[in-house]
DNA sequence: CGGACTGTTGAGAAATTTCAATGTTGGTGG
DNA sequence: CCACCAACATTGAAATTTCTCAACAGTCCG
């Protein structure tokens, strides 16, 4: 499974028009902007640093299989996830102007990605006012989802963190097809979790089970199999406002 | 002190253009295109709600005076603060492009700010490629702040917590000229500080009599003063990296 | 002068972490 | 195919941090 050519761009970036699609209106010229922008696959394996902190950047990536994170580590060793990615994110899009990042970029799961260089989106935001809107727009759904995850570190109790971010997954993995009805593939461990809910995997493990002892969802074999979503959602406090799924006109 | 005309819109936008310049050129034409996008002077008192989450917005508000806070209430009557917004900051430029905001900005203390009618940022998103991507920029910022704020609120105890919103909130009102050398003027509440930290202004209150106790900084009387600020960086993990205030050419 | 909000302090309760031990699983080399 | 290893998951008990509740002091404003 090694880096491959551009052929099938087509696959590339069908999650991320899955998710645009949907919520303004995206011309066939404009896909196909997109589409030629890509310069390079690239696979990482997990656990992979895929950008580092401060490094000087000059494409971005889109993350098309796997799961990765934005995360910041401590003196004491600790880290924060500050993002989950799930395919069809831009997961350093903000890099594009920051021209760096201050966090780290890291593969959760064996990754694949396509780049789009700097080059070709700075064409794309002097030429496609409308198309450079969007990637904008994307950014900015990201910076809601972090919000959201302030709240949740910085108010929720600990059972509620953890099924909210779960609530979270499911309903963005629907969004680019990656859930089913009762669940969704989560190949990530208890301390991946931990790690982005601001808790210690010891206690992530007594509330999964709590969990799945009040018949609100398993994750067992990286799978979450959720079992009663309205009271999962309840619990969590959950409202999808946040991720801005609904139309919204050019 | 009543809403007044659109006199001396200078004086409006100078705090954004003193944080814009530093870091990126900025034409007079470019300038002067913002100052004539003002339509609107606008006073709030304090406690003041601003934007309400989930009402359409068709306009965006740059802070001129005063201090801001983006915040979501929960169900059990807490608040999260995501963002406390100083001068020169948009308080929801995210608005532009998601048409609606997901959570409440109200006004911490009285506050003026400056309307920009979506019609003209619009506009200027069309015809300004240069001058949008800064403002662009400007929204990234904020989400590196609020990333910042994850790291806090999921990792930091209460002590580097507070610490480290007090290094935040100094460098940031030094770049727009409201601090100087040993502190600054916070016309906020403990009961705010504990909002914006993600703990009780009971314990928000014992910890800042540690940082005095500790000789690290005062907060009394809505002035802050830094005794320590290198001390105070180390015991708050602070770097200013995720304020993105060196230059970067266009 | 009286409220109302804000700040301060103490004591006990609750949530979460820490430390430590043990179980489970999947992959790898012999 | 199996034994073994490393990573991951699970559980208990004690320690720690933070919260809750409650009382009281200070300050500002009308």
């Amino acid at each position: 499974m090694a880096n491959e050519r551009v052929g099938n761009s087509d696959d590339l970036i069908q999650k991320l028009v899955a998710k645009l699609k949907p919520r303004d209106s995206l011309s066939a010229d404009e896909v196909a902007a997109l589409r030629n922008s890509v310069s390079e696959v690239r696979d990482y394996s997990a656990r992979k640093t895929m950008v580092r902190a401060g490094d000087p950047l000059s494409s971005s990536m889109l993350l098309v299989d796997g799961f990765v994170a934005r995360y910041k580590d401590l003196a004491n060793g600790q880290r924060q996830i500050m993002e989950i990615h799930v395919p069809g994110d831009f997961v350093d899009l903000h890099g594009l102007l920051l021209k760096r990042l201050e966090h780290n970029v890291g593969a959760l799961t064996s990754v694949r990605i396509a780049l789009f260089p700097h080059s070709e989106l700075k064409r794309i935001t002097e030429t496609e006012a409308h198309l450079s809107r969007m990637l904008w727009f994307s950014t900015l759904v990201d910076a809601s989802i972090q919000r959201e995850t302030i709240v949740s570190v910085g108010r929720r109790d600990a059972l509620a963190r953890i099924a909210h971010l779960l609530c979270e997954l499911f309903v963005r993995l629907q969004v680019i097809g990656l859930a089913d009805e009762d669940g969704f593939a989560l190949p990530l461990t208890q301390s991946d979790l931990s790690e982005a809910t601001g808790l210690t995997s010891v206690h992530v493990n007594r509330m999964l089970k709590t969990l799945r002892d009040e018949s609100l969802l398993t994750f067992r074999n990286a799978r979450v199999t959720v079992h009663d979503f309205e009271r999962l959602k309840r619990v969590a406090e959950f409202s999808d406002d946040y991720l801005y799924l609904e139309r919204r006109e050019r």
